[in-house]
DNA sequence: AATGAATGAGAGTTCATTCAT
DNA sequence: GATGAATGAACTCTCATTCAT
């Protein structure tokens, strides 16, 4: 028997003993092997991407990979709260300004598509997460949907939408973008995103009104 | 530079070196192996669960599980390739004698989270397929994506929905079932699960009813 | 440093615990394995023919090699021998009634290729015995190069050949027919035996004649 | 039945994932591992000298060796071309400047029986190359076959020796050389060489002299 | 800061052999 | 006599990580 406890965190506060960079050079050297590992990982899923591979594709040698982070996690852990950080930021852009929900709603899945298709590393990535890095994997999730259901329960409140438990819809809307985004990253899907939206902001559009 | 090829199929055919089984004893001892693995890679992931782990969990040696599967990678790819066969089963039984569109999808809703629920492991390892094997991960959604679109459109055709892009739909549709499931199963979600669906169903059918 | 002792004997005794055929189908069914040895080791060499691959070659169960044979060395061992005893046969009955060394040796040489290439398994075999089986491949070679000695001795006594030492004249022959006989095997050589023959006889006969 | 393809090649061109050592302590350590190599390979035989082996003989850890060799086969690839180079570089300085092809032939013997007196493990090495790696095997004795036939052929054609096949006749004399060889290395045979040499020349010269 | 050689634990897999039926 | 399931030791090879230079 003895189902043994799911791998958990560990990596969570990254700066410790790998030292930052304090030279623009070592500053250039980390970019460099970050970027790498975006490639490598999402080309090759975590496992079948080794250090080695890495750092070749870095054009520097193995051991410098650990001058900028402590373990092959770690890098992991640093891509996963990039792709945080950069939809997060393209989602709000995107939505800024737009007081309808619904509106809102369209721009950010179009804007949410757009970036999908131009990150799509990034992507796969995230995926992966859930079996190596199961932490930053909530974490992701759990900022989207926290953000979803507020603006869903602020658009009720405000009538913009109609009555309806708030994080089930949360996970629902969050749920279409990400398969949408998979279509296009993992199945090469060529159809226009905004007639994906048109199509798809129809069904919520309709499906929320009040 | 030197972008790997993306690993893909080559578990497709199971039957060459690996004998079936001509006992019961036989027979046994397989459907345990099968059992094992789908328990201890759906907890520790496909990685981390060693051949060691998965025959020890099922009470066998090491070297007795290469006399059932070829490889690591082939029980992984019949556990795919079963939970397919089980989810496919499920779901037509339950919409099976619902002639109307909307109403089977509840009802299919309703069971996909009811199975999700009851095979949490399962759930894991199709999601984690697209990193072990993007073969048995494309059969898997793209058996699901065809039925959901035929349905979407004869049900255009029948006028029980309005029209709209079927395979949008139908991926929109497929992930806020995966999503859903997955809030069960990875987030440890507790809401009924007849409440959840009362609250998609309503956004669902109202975005896509006439 | 540590030079490790080679490997040697220990297959020496045939039966001990391996029981003999009590009927004339266990006698059909050694034989059938002893073949499918024959063929398969010959093919693929010793290592990486396996006990599976023979039997399934043979057409019978893998427990059943072990009614017959007491291990893997035992088998080779026994075609060793069996080698042995088929091409001194031969020799003998091609070079009996011939009074001369000198014609003996031609006759002798001539069999010794239509042997060889009428088993080319057999050849690898015994070659490989070197590796494998070292008391089977001395005691091979011995009572070769024992006969060839004893032969060139009573030559010379019986002037037929002029004097020189007989031990390292049957090595050199020995080696001549040896590396002939591979050319056939190994090298696919098609050249007519009997041509081969007359240009190597033309050298032996005048190398060794008084 | 399935009889199988004969394993051949594949270990042909050597640097691909393997780094070449760009430092002297690399270079000491591959050539450490080589040396090891010769010696446990030579002493065990192929199969039974694991990589184990070889690393704790050469004092290094058992990854190391993969820093240096893809595989075992390749290491094995390595010492029968570099067996090769050692016995042809030999043999060229003794018989250069020798004008006639039978003092030569002299000059040759005595020079290859030396060589592989001093060198034993490298003979056994060689002859396991028929099971281990045909490729290498082959390229080994054509090159020995070639320049012998060409050095016959030039030796007919200035009526050093008189006419007859070069090939069977080149084949014969490596027969002869490789069977001398083998007295020594694996019979341990003692007679001196100059001995062996004059007993076997006197064959030879009178066989071929015109 | 950067290198690249070295480590060694651990993985998947094979296979001769045993044994209950 | 024959089967074929089961065993487990042993092997080759990989790779994250460390360290001397």
């Amino acid at each position: 028997m003895a189902k043994p406890a799911r791998k958990t965190g560990g990596t969570a506060n990254a700066s410790e003993d790998t030292s930052q960079p304090k030279t623009a050079r070592g500053e250039a050297t980390r970019k460099a092997i970050l970027t790498a590992a975006e490639r490598v990982i999402g080309a090759r899923g975590f496992n079948d991407a080794s250090i080695g591979h890495i750092t070749s594709e870095a054009g520097v040698a193995q051991g410098t990979f650990y001058i900028y982070f402590k373990s092959k996690d770690e890098v992991f852990h640093e891509l996963v709260l990039e792709m945080g950080r950069l939809v997060r930021r393209e989602l709000s852009q995107a939505t800024r300004d737009i007081p309808n929900r619904l509106d809102a709603e369209k721009a950010g899945l179009t804007a949410f598509l757009e970036f999908v298709r131009a990150h799509p590393d990034l992507y796969r990535i995230v995926q992966e997460a859930l079996f190596v890095d199961q932490d930053a994997y909530n974490a992701y999730y759990q900022a989207f949907s926290e953000g979803y259901r507020k603006g869903l329960e602020a658009a009720v409140e405000a009538g913009h939408i109609r009555p309806g438990d708030a994080d089930t819809r949360a996970w629902a809307l969050m749920g279409i973008s990400r398969s949408l985004g998979e279509r296009l990253v993992i199945w090469g899907d060529t159809t226009p995103i905004d007639e994906i939206v048109a199509t798809v902001h129809d069904m919520i559009a309709n499906g929320l009104k009040p």
